[in-house]
DNA sequence: ATTAATTCGGACAAATTTGTCCTTTATTAT
DNA sequence: ATAATAAAGGACAAATTTGTCCGAATTAAT
């Protein structure tokens, strides 16, 4: 569904969500470690995130990531699926024509279309905060 | 969603179905050519669906692949997509978490959960034979 | 000012997926 | 039997994704 990336992306936000919340600001290494994801490659993930303002990010001791109550609201799990993984998941043909559509669709084109718009509608409704929520109360999990 | 690997099988074996449907056997060049996808790696694909005996093959001259009707009524959109891809699309948390489950969900899971299910639903009752009908209509395009 | 902590960014490396090429094998037609 | 045709299969190559490493830049605390 989503790249390794994105799922790192989404783990990381809803992380830095939660302790946001909490007032605290999260480094790389805690950040990866709470998603038990590779540090490194989650470095460039947070950045990407950063540059697309899903995140911030502050440099130096007690730096780290962090973000905003009102962005964690305002943000939804499409605008971290476009910035990785960009649009496919929502344009992308199921069977990976190029000129797929209503007036010219391929065979499985109606019977994806239904699928789609819901995952679509998901994501384009379901914000950061949401997300977070659960996961102090020990309601959701972000590693085993 | 799929890969390529997946998105060539389908395309392919509802080709040959409406081929197979005219009394037609169809050779990799043909198949290729008409689902616009690259020859030698098709080849690939379409061994590992006649080794899952989801299309048949047939060797030598006037040889090629063809798939019986009775198959191609049973046989149903998920088969082939274990086949290629695993099951990994109805397994996989929709966050990467190995242990992602009701009792230890992550944070999407709910969300996720009937979408999933319905794309199940939808690739485990759609079968080859029904997607190759629009076809030779010109109902439904395997490429552009 | 210096040092230490931390993200940024570039280059590289490994793994996976996608794609090609060529030889072998099976089958048909002559 | 022989030749021609078509898939099978193995080895290789290219592209993409995933992942690592290390120095540079920024900032806070002393």
């Amino acid at each position: 569904m989503f790249s390794r990336a994105c799922e790192y992306g989404i783990r990381a936000t809803i992380y830095i969500a939660g302790e946001s919340l909490e007032g605290r600001r999260v480094s790389l290494k805690a950040i990866a470690s709470e998603i038990d994801s590779p540090e490194a490659f989650t470095a460039k993930v947070l950045q990407l995130l950063a540059r697309n303002e899903i995140i911030e990010s502050v440099k130096g001791p007690s730096g780290g990531f962090e973000i905003s109550r009102k962005n964690m609201e305002k943000i939804k799990l499409s605008r971290i699926v476009s910035a990785i993984d960009g649009d496919s998941v929502y344009t992308r043909c199921g069977l990976g024509l190029k000129t797929c559509s209503e007036k010219h669709p391929c065979p499985v084109h109606f019977k994806f279309m239904d699928i789609r718009e819901s995952l679509r509608t998901m994501l384009e409704t379901t914000s950061i905060y949401e997300l977070s929520l659960g996961l102090n109360e020990g309601v959701g999990f972000l590693k085993k």
